[in-house]
DNA sequence: GGCATTACTTACATTGATGTCAATATAAAA
DNA sequence: TTTTATATTGACATCAATGTAAGTAATGCC
């Protein structure tokens, strides 16, 4: 996995059903400007994710895509358009993982816990961390970040379903306040655990399940704490 | 706070004591290697916090510190050479506080509470986890990290105050493995706290007395389950 | 004072990355 | 087919950042 893919290299020549006529290969592949971009943003999403910020050059793009780097330009007008296309782009996909994660579970009941797992996924995913952490690094926040307030949607939609389970138990109301906090954490332990985690377990001596392990221990943390609530 | 504090700029002549001679202003400024070293990695370090990677540029930190981008290279071979003396200074000072966080608190008694909040301020001071993230988006891990099983050591500091507590309170031994655990979510959560805190703060309408709030009621989160735990 | 060392400077060389331009090829419309 | 629009290219311009070289000046030691 050290080099990267070749995404849109070469199609093979599609001769035209009946004629086999042999010289056909276009000198050029020419793509929709959709896909052109597309193709683009993923190699630059896999440069940046294996070699860090400094891993986005037009140049290694443009070869990994197969393509010349002026094209890049034509389609980004510069380096900094592509960059907040990437962003752009990497923020609406965590968006959706998050809205996602919000609909998982059966809605009506109360699993917090699975929703809380579901959140930490979707913002653990290396990727997506080192675009995050890179973009707040540099200072790229205000600009095109995960749009308006996902966190409070997130802490929102989670308060709901504290309440309904609640209810059922026949407990007090939870504080608002908590669920945002529980939130938080997860955000905050996800996203440091995408960045640091390997490390720290690799330190540690942290195997693949015991990865799985503290993920696992994080939500019954949570949901222990949840319980203890009620009563 | 926005530009750059010039350090070591235009130390004022020190008249010899006696004779006020007027003209005596050298025209250079020579420092001790050593402390010409300080100010310049004093200098990038400022940088990186405020501006991210790219703001270090020989140019720049050099102007910081009013002295010429040669001399930058004299003292540090290369800017790798900076890049990792400042690694390397910035582990140590993290460690530093780590083993100092350790030995805080009545070392006797078990005030894992106290210890796990210096930790996480150690941890979540923004210049560090900037670098630290940097580091480790860049690949720089393993060349000049803080050194050695800092995390096994934390956990096994905190897991000897767990154990002194339990036998205190004639609690069974805890799980060495949920230590670790605690230690890690620790980790995790103040480092994200430190790139992405903040931002989701404010996207949630905390102030900072919010924030506060948070450390405080993750520390009792963790107080809750120590004690959760020895029945 | 004379001398050696070395922190520091100015001017220049080099490299590498972004961005520009004019030309070309390809897909689709007319 | 002809025309139009535009995705794409190669060669070049530009610029900024790192690194080099040779000389200068401060400091400590004899």
């Amino acid at each position: 996995m050290s080099s990267v893919a070749k995404s849109g290299l070469r199609t093979p020549p599609r001769n035209a059903g009946t004629a086999p006529d042999i010289k056909r290969e276009p000198k050029r592949i020419r793509r929709s400007a959709e896909e052109a971009r597309r193709l683009i943003l993923d190699a630059a999403e896999e440069r940046l994710a294996t070699q860090g910020p400094e891993g986005i050059r037009l140049q290694d793009i443009a070869r990994d895509v197969g393509i010349s780097h002026p094209a890049i330009l034509h389609h980004f007008e510069s380096r900094e358009g592509l960059v907040s296309a990437l962003i752009a782009r990497t923020s609406e996909q965590l968006r959706d993982k998050m809205l996602a994660a919000l609909k998982s579970g059966d809605n009506t009941k109360a699993e917090a816990n699975e929703l809380i797992g579901n959140v930490f996924e979707a913002l653990s995913d290396r990727g997506t961390a080192r675009l995050l952490s890179w973009m707040l690094l540099t200072g790229r926040a205000q600009s095109s970040g995960p749009s308006g307030a996902l966190m409070t949607e997130i802490a929102g939609e989670l308060h709901q379903r504290r309440i309904e389970g609640a209810a059922e138990a026949g407990a007090p109301a939870p504080d608002r306040e908590d669920t945002l906090f529980m939130s938080m954490l997860t955000a905050n332990a996800a996203f440091g655990d995408a960045i640091i985690g390997r490390y720290l377990a690799e330190e540690a001596g942290l195997d693949q399940a015991g990865i799985a392990r503290f993920r696992l221990w994080f939500a019954k943390l949570l949901h222990d704490h949840v319980d203890g609530r009620k009563e």
